[in-house]
DNA sequence: CCTACCGATCGGTAGG
DNA sequence: CCTACCGATCGGTAGG
């Protein structure tokens, strides 16, 4: 008869607002997800949403968190099996596309919209946000590395330079898709990678 | 005794309200632009402020119009006076690199904040940005079209592809600028948009 | 996990 | 251009 719930019961219902939260989310913002929403659409009162996580910024990074093991599991995860070097670094940005091609998260990529929302407010959710980013540059730019190094690339080729630029055409992309849903988007980015990503 | 102002006054105000309002959703969007704050900031009443609009959304509008002029002034007329192709590309994407380096707006590119705040949300806010992407990727895109019959472009160059690299080249130019700072991020977006624009 | 509530703020309107 | 107000919603808390 008691309201409480079991601890195995009380870790669904926090995968169920996690879940609910991304998709909220990526369409609306970090910002636009209201506990008053995800309340409603989940059936539950606030203070039992928001017990979980305590205040509105921390659920926000726990949804940053779960949209990251997303990313992971859609975009890092294809490439484990690849050689390293330039195999891998055309599986990686193939995979990055498909997720985006896929709408894997309907508003598009999920950081590049979290980036622009907080890029202008200090604080932990910006952070986490930014790191993030680091991460994934400095996982393209360590397989552009190894490819320059295997000579797959041509010598002289600037690993950091490669990823901004990979970076750029897979953002065009991002925009390309949620703005003008233009469908020319897709192959236009792969044609700019292919031409950054040969000998 | 009249607080009904002339036509001039009524003028001036509306300028300042378009002035405060382009600089609070350049960095808060213009979601986050509310008329509250912005009758606060104004030393003016809410109902002062709507006066002159009749709706957020119609404020909303306005407020494009002008980050539109001033995008215009800053970026499309430095090129006028420059040779019609690759010449004038040249300038047009240079002007367009200085326009973020410089700051013009605090939160970055104004259209593509705004185009990430409305990509998802129908509408005539929407309509409003991708038109204005719509017509600036067409001003590069014909201007990479008369390069390319110049012969100043390697032949078979799309100059609708060019166009999409450009556009992804200075979008990770703006990443780079709001989210980390990168000091080597416009030299690195200047390195991207010459390799693009040699014969 | 709930009900019931808090102060603040939202866009917008009535009436002058 | 103002005051005074509307209903809705925000994040969050008290108390159970």
């Amino acid at each position: 008869m008691s309201p409480r719930k079991s601890v195995a019961e009380a870790l669904s219902t926090r995968a169920a607002i996690l879940e609910r939260s991304v998709a909220i989310a990526s369409s609306e913002g970090l910002e636009g997800l209201t506990i008053g929403r995800l309340a409603a659409e989940l059936g539950m009162s606030k203070s039992g949403v928001l017990g979980h996580f305590g205040s509105k910024e921390a659920l926000q990074l726990a949804v940053l968190d779960r949209a990251g093991e997303i990313f992971r599991t859609e975009v890092w995860e294809p490439a484990r099996p690849a050689a390293p070097g330039l195999t891998r670094l055309r599986v990686l940005c193939e995979a990055w596309i498909s997720y985006l091609e896929r709408g894997v998260f309907p508003g598009g990529c999920f950081f590049v919209a979290a980036a622009h929302e907080f890029d202008g407010r200090p604080g932990p959710v910006r952070d986490a946000v930014a790191a993030r980013f680091d991460a994934w540059r400095g996982r393209l730019r360590k397989e552009a590395g190894r490819a320059v190094d295997a000579g797959e690339l041509p010598a002289g080729t600037d690993p950091d330079q490669l990823a901004f630029e990979l970076l750029g055409a897979v953002m065009a992309l991002n925009h390309a898709l949620q703005l003008h849903h233009d469908p020319m988007a897709p192959s236009q980015a792969r044609h700019a990678i292919r031409t950054r990503l040969t000998t």
